[in-house]
DNA sequence: AGCACGCCGACT
DNA sequence: GTCGGCGTGCTC
């Protein structure tokens, strides 16, 4: 058989496997591995990758189809980004088609060129220069653009000109400029990129021996590959270790990636970067238009941009010359992709880190157990800032024991007169309640009855404006009931609270004071959360009410009480996450109070006041605690000693998810005796904890194994396999490595 | 996952 | 006669 030339092709689709083109018009050396190719693919065209060239197909080539056009001339993957990627979906055993896809800005999916758009930029012409007003004396709109002009290029001292959108905010019309153009006034010019340098730069403050003890270290790690584990208390100055170590790398060429949580992201932190580096800095998250994601992706692979700031997935941005990654804030779980490839932006950060050989940084004021476990197997070095830079101190905790309480509908006596304590005394008080709406649930009095949405096995919850039922997990609502359904008696109990409820409960007890209550429903209009902030930061209302959106971010300085409600939900969860997350939540809204003068309370409102891990927690903080939770988990043969996988599935009918489930297990355990793999536990099939959701029953199946390899190895023979199975079209399922959830 | 092909029920 | 229900099989 003659040397034939096929290209593997790993296309965008759920099947595991690579499919086989014929070059068509193009050249070997035209269809390098990486490049971007458009094809024939069952009735539509797609855009998928090169991985490979040989010289023979499994398929004859009667069956064979042409690359029809190639896309990039060089790869985009640019670096170890393609080992990476291909790392990543054999780690997270997902297609390598969908991966390579979801690393590229949509434009790219869709096989646009990889080329920066050109901008406008608009200079005065030698003419324009010196033009005088009697010239233009007919045309006092044209004179007043050529003043502007003027005006704005000298401020700026900008030999990079003026683009469109500052165009707009001078007054200068399109019509008006391009009259001026005409009269060879102004000149237009196109650029790859603006030059968005700030001319201010600040100086850093002064650093504690701690912080530059912590510089230090990471900078003697520069063209090296280490784990860095900063661990500060909030306000102990983290950023300003990042900005320091990127100062130094960020020279010569040399680039950094960010790693923000997704709420992280402001204006303010960009700003901070760019005053204090003094370099390009630009982001990536999803607020971006597709084009200027696409920009600041493509600035960054041609070394134009010097930071990237980003969300999760700028985790694959293409580099020049890249000198270190930082995740900040790296316990976070906006961290981990929920849905289709399940990666972990923090694990996918050491990774390239490895493969690009340089340092990675993880901050937190609370990092995950796994990585502090990886701190004691000496993988992680551990860098501490225990001083806050700015001197206030750490909030004392007290725990309330909520039973036998005078209650006022769930909220005990004696937290409400430390309320009226710190209100009394001119301060700000913070309600922390992890449920929006009024209350979670509706129960009838008479029958026991709870109100439940029809399409998941979950009550409903009561939402007072608007008067409603509403389901949190799918979009269902309905109005509020007068009866109960089963027994159509009138008593019906609002059980537990919600953000809305602790509201009234507040303003009934405190009618004079100003309240402003931060959740999803009240935050819904645009500008409407920075308004309720501002409020808050300028002192016009005096106790504030919120959700999960209070916890990161922002600071109150005249908050000197804390309380936290319903934290007894993470103390007995099913889900070994669970006391991990609420300990993490409770440091990071206890962090949001206090300054120097003014030190913090926190008030725990429980029903254990007695649980072991809460008293740790609170009298011996967040390491002691953590070496107690990483020894039950040892005990518990749970991660981060264990491993784990968890199939998870969901199909219409209930019988359709055990049918699939079990035939996988049967699959993994032949599977693990055919390859004689170590022990892999598994736990299942079973329903998942909220069996009905949407409409969609739900099932899980959990490997569980102290041998990492053999999980991966036994996975990689049988996912084509499960792929494969008939009872897996009926379904819909998935595999999640290394869940940080298992409900 | 899509998407077409294919084989059985109530309609102008 | 046909429009359309969703079962099942394929994608180089």
């Amino acid at each position: 058989m003659s040397k034939k030339l096929i290209i593997q092709v790993a296309v965008p689709s759920p099947l595991r496997r690579y499919f086989d083109y014929l070059p068509g018009k193009f050249t070997s050396t035209q269809l390098r591995v990486g490049l971007r190719v458009k094809v024939p693919f069952g009735h539509k065209k797609l855009v998928g990758f090169i991985v490979g060239q040989t010289d023979h197909s499994d398929l004859p080539a009667s069956k064979l189809k042409a690359i029809s056009e190639v896309c990039d001339n060089e790869s985009l993957f640019v670096g170890h980004l393609f080992e990476l990627l291909r790392w990543a979906a054999a780690y997270y055993q997902y297609p390598l088609g969908e991966v390579l896809q979801q690393a590229l800005p949509v434009l790219l999916r869709q096989g646009q060129a990889a080329k920066l758009r050109e901008h406008s930029v608009w200079f005065l012409t030698e003419l324009g220069e010196r033009i005088e007003r009697d010239e233009l004396k007919r045309a006092p709109k044209q004179w007043q653009a050529i003043l502007s002009l003027r005006e704005y290029l000298a401020k700026h001292d900008k030999p990079s000109g003026i683009i469109s959108a500052e165009l707009n905010l001078l007054g200068i019309s399109r019509v008006c400029l391009k009259i001026l153009e005409k009269k060879e006034l102004v000149i237009e010019r196109k650029v790859s990129y603006i030059n968005q340098l700030n001319y201010l730069t600040i100086n850093g403050p002064i650093l504690n021996p701690e912080q530059q003890i912590a510089i230090e270290q990471i900078l003697s790690a520069a063209n090296s590959f280490k784990t860095f584990l900063l661990q500060g208390i909030t306000g102990s100055g983290k950023t300003e270790v990042y900005l320091s170590v990127l100062e130094k790398l960020v020279v010569n060429g040399g680039q950094a990636l960010v790693l923000v949580p997704e709420i992280g992201l402001t204006p303010q932190t960009v700003a901070r970067f760019r005053e204090r580096l003094h370099c390009q800095v630009a982001v990536l998250h999803s607020a971006l238009s597709d084009a200027e994601r696409l920009e600041s992706w493509l600035l960054a692979k041609s070394g134009e941009v010097a930071v990237i700031i980003g969300t999760r997935s700028a985790i694959f941005t293409p580099f020049k010359n890249l000198q270190c990654i930082i995740v900040d804030e790296s316990h976070d779980a906006s961290f981990k992709q929920w849905d289709g490839f399940k990666y972990h932006a923090r694990d996918v950060a050491i990774r390239r880190a490895q493969l690009e050989n340089i340092p990675v940084v993880l901050g937190s004021a609370t990092p995950s157990l796994a990585s502090l476990h990886n701190v004691s197997e000496k993988k992680f070095q551990l860098l501490s800032l225990t001083e806050r830079a700015t001197g206030a101190s750490m909030p004392k905790f007290h725990i309330v024991d909520i039973r036998r309480q005078k209650l006022h509908e769930g909220i005990a006596d004696t937290v409400l007169q430390k309320v009226s304590q710190h209100i009394n005394a001119g301060n700000q008080v913070l309600v922390f309640i992890n449920r929006r709406g009024f209350a979670p649930m509706v129960l009838c009095h008479e029958c026991g009855w709870i109100a439940d949405c029809d399409r998941c096995h979950v009550p409903l919850t009561k939402h007072s404006s608007p008067p409603s039922l509403q389901c949190h997990h799918c979009a269902k609502q309905k109005p509020l009931l007068k009866r109960c359904e089963s027994c159509a008696s009138e008593q019906l109990v609002d059980v537990g609270l919600g953000t809305e409820r602790v509201e009234k409960i507040l303003a009934k007890k405190f009618p004079k004071i100003k309240i402003a209550r931060i959740d999803r429903d009240s935050t819904r209009k645009r500008g409407a959360l920075q308004e309720k902030l501002t409020a808050v930061q300028q002192g016009h209302a005096q106790i504030m009410i919120g959700t999960q959106m209070l916890a990161k971010g922002h600071h109150f300085p005249n908050v000197t009480l804390v309380i936290m409600l319903g934290i007894d939900s993470g103390l007995y969860s099913a889900d070994f996450n669970a006391t991990e997350q609420m300990a993490q939540l409770v440091l990071q809204v206890a962090g949001r109070a206090g300054r120097e003068e003014k030190p913090g309370e926190v008030i725990l409102q429980t029903h254990h006041p007695e649980h072991l891990l809460l008293q740790t927690l609170v009298n011996d903080g967040y390491t002691v605690f953590a070496e107690q939770v990483l020894m039950e988990r040892q005990q518990a043969a749970l991660p981060p000693f264990f491993h784990m996988a968890l199939f998870r599935v969901e199909a219409v009918k209930t019988d359709l998810c055990a049918q699939f489930l079990s035939e996988v297990n049967q699959l993994l355990l032949a599977e693990q005796t055919a390859l004689n793999l170590p022990t892999i536990s598994m736990f299942g099939p079973l329903s998942a904890p909220i069996e009905k959701r949407a409409g969609r029953f739900r099932w899980q199946l959990l490997l569980v194994t102290n041998h990492r390899m053999a999980l991966q190895a036994l996975l990689r023979e049988c996912l084509s396999k499960v792929e494969g199975l008939k009872s897996a079209h009926k379904v819909r399922w998935s595999v999640d490595i290394d869940p940080i959830n298992i409900l």
